[in-house]
DNA sequence: CTGAAAGCGCTAACAG
DNA sequence: CTGTTAGCGCTTTCAG
């Protein structure tokens, strides 16, 4: 069944040529040759269906057009999207994806590294954002090119890398903020565990928030779920269930949640709904991301939005730009401002009876 | 920045043994030298942080441990976590996946499943289930593997292929049936484009339970809508959004809702309440796939599940038969049984006021 | 305008 | 027990 391998050398002797002149052709420098001879070698290369080895091309060229992607979980609808569109901004530059579930585990992070780098591949995008790369130093001395989303750079960084975020710390801003505005001083904060930079900063803004407009903060009222198993985090909505029904449930409970995700969120629905709350008739929720599914739900999420589409097309060009050589220097941090999107899930605490 | 590449060679130099040695080491050959031998290259290996160029390696072996999987979009949460399946599953044989978005557009997925080949990539799972293969004949003839997922072979299948599937007519049957048994008897049927062959078979189940039932089948009720832009079909819920409100709004309306999978009917649900009907009340919604989410949304949805990871599984395990031909010969096709689950999204018609 | 030759980094006989 | 050798399929000077 398995047919023999064409070769380059098949297709030049069929087309009657060297095989230099075929990968000539191959590789677009078809000026320096008569047109009947490189239409010879298109129809030879047609014939035998022939598609050049590309191990055999990169062995020799040293260059492998694929960038890494490393992110949490794809089962996480987030991650998903925010995969689609580095993939598509990537194809759009003439280079593949190569796709790395690394539950946020640094060992599964730095063998996948490991094994992009053995493959050639010398720049990798990370969706999760960890506290520290130290796991990737040996590689990035070595020049992997490494570009962080939703993780600026931190003081003690051994890792030089570029990044794009939206600006967390604003982002949980917004959300605290437009709460309070609605009345709401007792609100919830659902989070698994705070190790990465973002969830860091968005912890951070939800503090600042509050304190700003004088509300007394509540250490309790922050609930930092354990690392699920499994399949990395894909259900935050484990995390934001069991979180909502534990502070909902308490004497003096929250009038409202901000969630760290919009899975979380969709978590804290299903908690409240467990209680026999409403809402956002007795608790209003509010997450972050804005994933497709936020405006599906009911009631339709209010959240802050995260342009994933641009920002990975940004990281792209950040990473290509590395890998071409077109850019050079000192890492670029890039921040886009987050949107706060009211929709349905979140309402005046006078609504409340 | 980018430090020259540190190949077998210097390992060989730094352990003062060959190359070849270093080779065998390398490759767990160890039994035939002497143990401070292997020793020695292990501790340059580590020196060095050297590691092998899998390209040099593929070229010479002909062996690349990846397989290739091609779903529609990565963006849709039950690809996305098939994807996961599929990658678990695979890792667990040291292989690794190569994930492609072929947006069900052939054209797409023959060009990656070209570029697959020129990888060396020699198996592939096909995630959608188009009704024709016929874009990989050719790849196929000249020794493509090809596992397809939820893709029975059909009379005029061309290309050679395994194949698991859920049982989708059975599926559908227990939809329909479980419906009918609640007492409904107009029964929407939510889909977009029928072009696939488990959405045939759906079709067909969902027909066939009516018919047993002696419940007249209405035309009209069938949706099918277009097939989406952009993303690939991640969002069902925009087609289920907008067949729901269609069908909900009509003078003689369904009672009941059968969606072709989950995204569909998360759809319908908002299209439901777009219309101002609540689920179960006034309408009743069955699901297909039970993703995730089915259980999180509210109502927690009734849903027919398949069982994603046992099935990968399987399917990991047909595909690596073929490419190590442990396996060889016709064609295997398995076929799991789904089964329904009964959730919040369902209620007896006489539950209407 | 076209071809010959060398070599990318690795493996696997086969010698020693 | 270890080393020598000969390519895998391609690109790329450099000659003709």
């Amino acid at each position: 069944m398995l047919s023999e391998e064409v070769t380059i050398h098949d297709v030049a002797r069929i087309a009657r040529v060297s095989p230099s002149t075929v990968s000539n052709v191959l590789n677009g420098r078809t000026e320096r040759m008569r047109p009947e001879t490189s239409e010879r070698v298109r129809r030879a290369i047609k014939q035998l269906g022939y598609a050049p080895n590309q191990a055999a091309r990169q062995l020799k060229t040293g260059f492998v057009p694929v960038i890494g992607l490393i992110v949490p979980s794809v089962a996480n609808p987030f991650w998903g999207a925010f995969a689609r569109s580095v993939e598509k901004a990537a194809l759009a530059a003439g280079y593949q994806v190569l796709l790395c579930n690394g539950e946020r585990d640094p060992e599964r992070e730095q063998r996948y590294a490991e094994s992009l780098w053995s493959r050639g591949i010398r720049g990798v995008i990370f969706g999760s954002s960890p506290v520290s790369f130290d796991h990737l130093l040996g590689l990035s001395e070595r020049g992997l090119q490494v570009v962080a989303f939703d993780r600026q750079a931190q003081r003690a960084d051994q890792v030089g890398f570029d990044s794009i975020s939206v600006d967390n710390e604003l982002g949980a801003r917004l959300a605290a903020n437009y709460l309070v505005t609605l009345g709401h001083h007792r609100i919830g904060f659902l989070s698994g565990p705070i190790r990465t930079v973002n969830r860091l900063k968005r912890l951070e803004g939800f503090r600042a928030a509050l304190e700003d407009a004088s509300v007394p903060f509540d250490e309790q009222l922050i609930w930092e779920g354990a690392l699920s198993s499994s399949f990395g985090d894909i259900e935050g909505t484990d995390i934001g269930r069991v979180a909502a029904r534990d502070l909902l449930s308490r004497p003096n409970r929250p009038t409202a949640l901000f969630a760290i995700n919009d899975m979380y969120a969709f978590g804290a629905y299903a908690g409240a709904r467990d209680l026999g709350l409403r809402i956002p008739h007795d608790v209003s929720v509010v997450g972050f991301d804005d994933i497709v599914l936020a405006e599906i739900v009911d009631p339709p999420l209010t959240t802050i939005r995260q342009p994933l589409e641009p920002m990975m097309q940004a990281a792209v060009k950040l990473l290509i730009g590395r890998l071409e050589e077109t850019r050079t220097g000192s890492p670029e941090h890039t921040m886009v401002t987050p949107e706060l999107i009211v929709r349905g899930s979140t309402a005046r605490i006078s609504a409340r009876d």
